[in-house]
RNA sequence: GCCUCGGUGGCGGAACUGGUAGACGCGCUGGAUUCAAAAUCCAGUUCUUUCGGGAGUGUGGGUUCGAUUCCCACCCGAGGUACCA
């Protein structure tokens, strides 16, 4: 009987499971480490692949951490409210709360079967009433705060209105919508109780706003951009066009600033922090008051180049800006209309990919230069977004390519005002060299000091000052969904009205149908049980609203992003029935030390996160103001796709060989599982995959129809999903453990394949043999020799290492090559093949496990203290050593790899050729490259 | 388009601060063992060659005594791009 994996992995999976080995303890003497892995979305395609890569990282680190005597938390969860499940429900009509139940169930058999080291007893589910409870809760306390500049930081609401009814809002220093009117506290007094409401919404740090959205009229819904291919629904290929609707936002904006800062203080991944900051955003410059000519308002711009304003020879606004409608000329209606309306067909993401097209409307109007005073023409084009900046721009053709190609387009003259700089072909960009002309009192200034000046000037005139503006947009908050959290907000004269915390949860009601209602609202119209009784506290049917006592509730429900953003809290203190965590644990605990996930994250999860923990932390209720100190960011597994080409509009299929012979074919993912390795679609299966493809036709030569390739992100919507269950059948769990770990670098996007997987099986029955011949155990008790000392230690060395530079791949190649050696010396000594065990068990825990207690060990080695590598067995006697001298001052030497760098240059320094070299100089600088080369410097 | 990351043998990858490129594993070839197979073990394996050598880390340049590593330009792939999570 050999390595028997199956019952091996059973047996202390259950001991696991049954002696709760890895409950972590709210308070201990050891120190703590928190150990945090992304949680997963419950799909219905089960744990793929690529899931376990960040998981078996997280694992083996706090399996590490454990055996060098920490207080490990490492829990796991679900983040459990999604579309999927609802787009099933759909669908089927069946629950999504079904669908889901099923779906975590069918995760939690896939993650046990891998030995993971979850504290289960802390699981988490954001879709359950006991934790959306506290996602609601919160939403409240965003509701009841406003940001203050002063302080810098969340204030609560009641605050806000003492400063109003004392002195209005003139010099108050808080962030506020664009465009809230100034008022004296003689005015706020005299606004009535809804002016009142209306006005604290652009203060409140969650607010209702109008915000525009894809509307699909033929679904009645609103479409994420994901569900939208080529400007139509994926579903269906109906039109989308903007809608604007009003919707909760969360002020996110005005923690631009310390997001920014924050990102000094923690220690996640470079590029991931260079992501964050590029999408925050931050640009210095001006804001520019333009006078429109016969019309009593202004326009304002943010330009990061006001020095430059005397360049201006046209101003170009976002179409869809409610502005455009004023001060279009009625000659101009027409077209701007038709323009608007196509931009309208456009997502914003196509809008910024085209760059090659030029297009844009004159509106007829004219501004006026702050300076000049001269006559600037309005246009509008969409290459200027409506929600950067004040989605107006003051066109300067001669210094921004974008406005100079759209001057050169539309015939609009280009005033050069650079010295000696020549924009007969392109845009002048370069802020450092040219000198400003042609420009009143700028000219003949640098950059930096027309900069200075221009922004003085502005202010003197009243037409503008100098300002930060950040790309950050607010985040919208709503979702015209059904599986999300209720908002827990309810209706009295239009104006919302929140709940409190004794009324929650605000449970999801039941709906018939989860679809939008034929009026177009959202699911939750449906619910005929959704409304609130203000006097009795609670939620009853819709027809009993009355408007006076009883109010309809939010129809909207809250996007996936809102239980994830603190969900790593209520791991702490997952039962806590008063507080969404303890303030006692939440002191123990303070913070994640270890937060493991996917950088396809970076600009949503983890800035939304890092928001909401500043606010909470602003109020108190969490003790520090970045939540995970360490990020590290696992590589994506990536499936293979299979793709088969369609004509559009029709039901002809066309194989890969035939593609080149036709135009604008449409590429449709099919399920990988229909093709087999040379590429070949089932055509029978395809058929009845779906009913659009019931009747499809086929194209192809040679007897056989080849889909289309392409690796990308694994995933169920992809169609590409690998599932590891196989595997582990297969080879058992700790192979694919060390298998996944063997693939290549943690933080490294790597396509999966199960071609080397034989490879670390076989280690793994080395391993064994190591211990075993045959059924019998043969481990002595034989001291050691100098050699396989050296092994165990240089290996203990490397794998310590290693593991604390998240670098497995290494370590796994460094434990075969130890075993190898191990083996070829027939070393069979308890007292190398013991702490080797150590060594192993972060990595294939079942297999360590199961050898420990062979071992005759009485306690699992889960908690054993991890091996410390002895530097007396690394270092060795340098004189047998060859030194070679390869003429001018390069040396070879064959020496230990672990030899430290005084015993190489002691060994250098004795060498003949070297002495005479050298001729009594001491070296200055000693480059040493351990086995390799050295230079000498003198 | 923009932001971020990556590109090394037939394949996954290694190479610590710029210092013998290809560790380790897969695959392949040959051998041992076996009635045979599986398993196991041993040897070989970047390409090319007239067997002297020559070329070689996506492409083209640059810095350096020396570049997979640093700089510039480009090509290709992946992730994100604000309602997938």
């Amino acid at each position: 009987m050999g390595y028997d994996f199956k019952n091996i992995e059973k047996k202390w999976q259950a001991h696991w499971s049954k002696n709760q080995t890895f409950k972590a303890d709210n308070n201990s003497k050891k120190p703590k480490y928190y150990i945090l892995d992304m949680f997963p979305y419950p799909s219905g395609a089960g744990l793929h692949v690529g899931h376990p890569l960040g998981y078996i990282a997280s694992d083996i680190y706090s399996r590490y951490k454990r055996h060098k005597g920490f207080n490990v938390l490492h829990p796991q969860g679900y983040d459990s409210f999604g579309l999927p499940a609802e787009q099933y429900a759909i669908q089927t009509g069946q629950h999504p709360s079904k669908t889901t139940q099923e779906n975590i169930n069918r995760y939690r058999e896939q993650l046990d079967q891998m030995g993971f080291s979850f504290d289960w007893s802390r699981e988490v589910r954001t879709s359950e009433p006991n934790f959306y409870k506290w996602t609601q809760w919160i939403f409240l306390l965003l509701f009841d705060h406003y940001y203050c500049n002063t302080s810098d930081k969340a204030q609560p609401i009641t605050r806000l209105i003492k400063r109003f009814e004392k002195e209005g809002n003139q010099f108050l220093n808080a962030v506020s919508d664009a465009g809230t009117p100034y008022f004296t506290s003689k005015d706020w007094n005299g606004f009535s109780q809804i002016e009142q409401q209306d006005l604290l919404l652009n203060y409140r740090l969650a607010y209702l706003s109008e915000t525009e959205v894809n509307w699909c009229s033929d679904l009645g819904t609103v479409l994420a951009n994901d569900e939208i291919i080529n400007g139509v629904s994926e579903r269906g290929g109906h039109q989308v066009t903007k809608k604007k609707m009003k919707q909760w936002s969360m002020r996110i904006g005005a923690y631009a600033e310390r997001l920014l800062q924050g990102l000094e203080k923690i220690d996640w991944p470079e590029s991931l922090k260079e992501m964050q900051r590029n999408w925050i955003g931050k640009s210095t410059g001006a804001k520019v008051l333009f006078q429109i000519e016969g019309h009593e308002n202004k326009i304002e711009v943010f330009t990061t180049r006001p020095d430059t304003v005397f360049g201006v020879t046209f101003m170009t606004l976002a179409p869809e800006l409610d502005l455009v409608q004023d001060i279009t000329h009625p000659e101009q209606k027409e077209a701007v209309a038709a323009y608007i309306d196509e931009t309208q067909k456009r997502t914003q993401r196509e809008r910024m990919a085209d760059v090659k097209s030029c297009t844009g409307v004159f509106t007829g109007s004219y501004v006026l230069h702050p300076f000049t005073q001269e006559r600037i023409p309005i246009w509008i084009g969409d290459y200027v977004l409506a929600d950067y900046g004040t989605g107006a721009v003051m066109a300067v053709p001669c210094g921004d390519q974008r406005d100079y190609d759209f001057a050169k387009h539309f015939d609009i003259p280009i005033k050069n005002i650079f010295k000696d700089i020549s924009i007969e072909n392109e845009a002048f960009t370069d802020k450092g060299t040219a000198l400003i002309d042609n420009s009143d009192f700028l000219s003949g200034l640098s950059h930096k000091e027309a900069m200075k000046r221009v922004i003085h000037e502005l202010e003197v005139l009243g037409c503008g000052e100098g300002t930060i503006n950040y790309r950050l947009r607010d985040a919208i908050f709503s979702r015209q969904r059904y599986w999300g959290e209720p908002i827990p907000i309810y209706y009295k004269d239009k104006l919302p009205q929140p709940l409190k915390l004794k009324h929650l949860p605000l449970k999801l009601p039941e709906v018939e149908k989860y679809l939008p209602t034929p009026e177009g609202a959202p699911p939750l119209g449906n619910a005929v049980t959704w409304a609130w009784d203000s006097q009795n506290e609670k939620v009853v049917e819709n027809k009993l609203i009355d408007h006076q006592i009883i109010f309809p509730l939010e129809l909207n429900t809250m996007p996936g992003w809102a239980g994830s953003s603190w969900y790593f809290y209520r791991y702490m203190d997952a039962h806590n029935p008063d507080a969404f965590v303890g303030k006692e644990v939440v002191e123990y605990w303070k913070e994640v030390d270890l937060y493991l996930g996917g950088s396809e994250h970076a600009t949503g999860h983890l800035l939304y996160s890092r928001f909401w923990q500043k606010f909470l932390f602003d109020i108190n209720l969490l003790p520090v103001e970045e939540y995970a100190k360490k990020l590290i960011n696992q590589g994506m597994i990536l499936g293979t796709s299979a793709f088969v080409y369609r004509k559009p509009g029709t039901q002809t299929y066309i194989s890969l060989e035939l593609i080149n012979q036709y135009e604008k074919l449409e590429p449709i993912r099919v399920d990988a599982n229909m093709v087999n390795s040379a590429d070949e679609l089932d055509i029978d299966i395809f058929r009845k995959w779906q009913p659009q493809f019931e009747n499809a036709d086929f194209k192809f030569n040679n007897r056989v129809f080849k889909v289309g390739r392409e690796v990308e992100k694994m995933s169920k919507s992809k169609h590409n999903v690998v599932n590891p269950d196989e595997i582990c059948e297969q080879y058992g769990a700790d192979t694919l453990r060390m298998y996944e770990m063997f693939l290549g670098p943690i933080d490294q996007a790597k396509p999966w394949n199960t071609a080397g997987i034989s490879g670390v099986h076989n280690f793994l029955n080395k391993y064994w043999r190591l211990f075993h011949e045959g059924d019998k155990f043969i481990v002595n008790n034989d001291q050691p020799n100098k050699k396989e000392l050296k092994i165990l230690h240089e290996t203990i060395k490397k794998i310590t290492y290693d593991i604390e530079h998240f670098s497995f791949n290494t370590c796994v190649s460094k434990l075969m090559i130890c075993v190898n050696e191990l083996t070829a010396l027939n070393c069979h000594s308890r007292m190398i093949l013991s702490p080797l065990t150590l060594l192993l068990s972060p990595f294939a825990p079942h297999l360590a496990s199961e050898i420990w207690k062979n071992l005759g060990n009485e306690s699992t080695i889960d908690y054993i203290d991890f091996p410390i590598a002895n530097e007396t067995y690394l270092i060795e006697d340098t004189k047998n050593y060859p030194v070679s001298f390869n003429g001018k001052m390069r040396f070879t030497l064959e020496l230990s790899l672990s030899l430290n760098n005084s015993a190489i240059q002691k060994a250098v320094l004795q060498d003949s050729r070297a002495v005479e070299y050298l001729n009594g100089k001491k070296p200055k600088k000693w480059i040493i490259v351990p086995n390799k080369i050295i230079n000498i410097v003198y």
